[in-house]
DNA sequence: TAGATTGTTAATCGATTAACAATC
DNA sequence: TAGATTGTTAATCGATTAACAATC
């Protein structure tokens, strides 16, 4: 007899707040699991991020995990649930197009590759750059993106172009066939028909600390 | 006789949302600008970023700007009041710790540098780096940031190094006089006092892609 | 057992959205 | 003028937090 009715809300429901903190409990996991540990608490958890207990409690409760009470949850099953509700259990291919600086920072970013995001081809214009390979991953011209894509779709196209290359980038990549977009450049594009578009924006967090001071 | 009375809220109470859209308004408006415009509405800007016109107009009125009815806003005006806003009419001095590609990418990116981020000293323990300039910016082993700090003192830093060694460098900074930290490791990094961190964590983008689909 | 922790329901809080008078 | 747009107050919505019974 399960111990409290599996809340079950949709995947694709659950709040982006919540979203971004998953990745945040993973990581505390795992370093505990490193450190030989089997269980842990919310409570824990949430001590080692400086969040609320009753938080980490709520968004872990969406990835389906039961608890014990006065135990916690066990550790190994904690990682999967949450692996699998975040769908880090399947690989996720993409391209990434602009491969400057933070577009190689981006290749080279283990802990992206670590769950399971698979960068399959690496497009610029940059007639230097085609043809060599940068962390495994081949660099074309855009040119070659419908051809290459339509042997083998990809789900993600990471946008790492200069600003104003952006919308032209991510047209290219939507006539490709790719309807995920993670937007590294401080322009907003526009796509027609249905897409999921990540804005990144460094500049965003450079406002909050422009602003913020300690309290 | 004033048309409206300015609400004043303090810079500091302003939402994380808001202050993270005002970027976005500051670029629409440059851009309109850089086309010759001297005029723009509230409902053009969210036209053009795909949000509701009413969160425009009440986020620009945090600014403090006053519009026309049927008009919209000064454009010029406007700018200058989103910069004020943001603080980002005065220099904010900066340093960087780790300089490995995604710190490079940081060093050269100009719109940080548009909008007065002053990186002035990066710090990196690889001794091929130490004694090189990018972007101007000159490397120095972390053993000088006190020193350096000391002589001319910064308010932010921005933590680009390795996960394992983000807790190291912002202590360090920290014990520089640093209050203000940009963390674009995984890991969430304690210190005690008043701080203020914004933590960039890219990994939450790819948890948002990874479960959210076109609707 | 006593006390810590879980999962759920209810209350609070804050941000977004709606409504609308003012006005250019 | 008529109609678009502003600024403000009120309503809605959703996320966070509180309360608390269940339980190991």
């Amino acid at each position: 007899m399960p111990r409290g009715k599996v809340v079950n809300v949709e995947r694709t429901k659950v709040s982006l707040a919540c979203l971004r903190r998953l990745p945040l409990y993973l990581d505390v996991c795992r370093h505990a699991e490193s450190e030989g540990e089997s269980l842990i608490s919310g409570t824990r958890i949430a001590e080692e991020l400086g969040l609320e207990a009753i938080q980490v409690r709520k968004d872990l409760s969406f990835t389906g995990i039961l608890g014990r009470p006065r135990i916690g949850y066990v550790l190994k099953e904690l990682i999967q649930k949450i692996e699998t509700f975040l769908q880090w259990d399947r690989s996720h291919p993409a391209i990434l197009i602009g491969v400057g600086r933070l577009g190689q920072a981006l290749l080279g970013y283990q802990q992206l590759r670590r769950y399971n995001l698979n960068v399959l081809h690496a497009f610029d214009i940059d007639a230097e750059k085609i043809g060599k390979t940068i962390e495994g991953v081949s660099i074309y011209h855009p040119a070659m993106m419908k051809d290459l894509l339509a042997q083998q779709p990809v789900e993600i196209a990471i946008i790492a172009t200069p600003d104003h290359a952006a919308q032209d980038a991510a047209t290219l990549a939507y006539n490709a066939g790719v309807r995920k977009f993670w937007n590294f450049t401080t322009k907003r594009f526009r796509l027609q028909g249905k897409v999921v578009i990540y804005n990144e924006s460094l500049i965003s967090g450079y406002s909050v600390l422009s602003v913020r001071s300690p309290t």
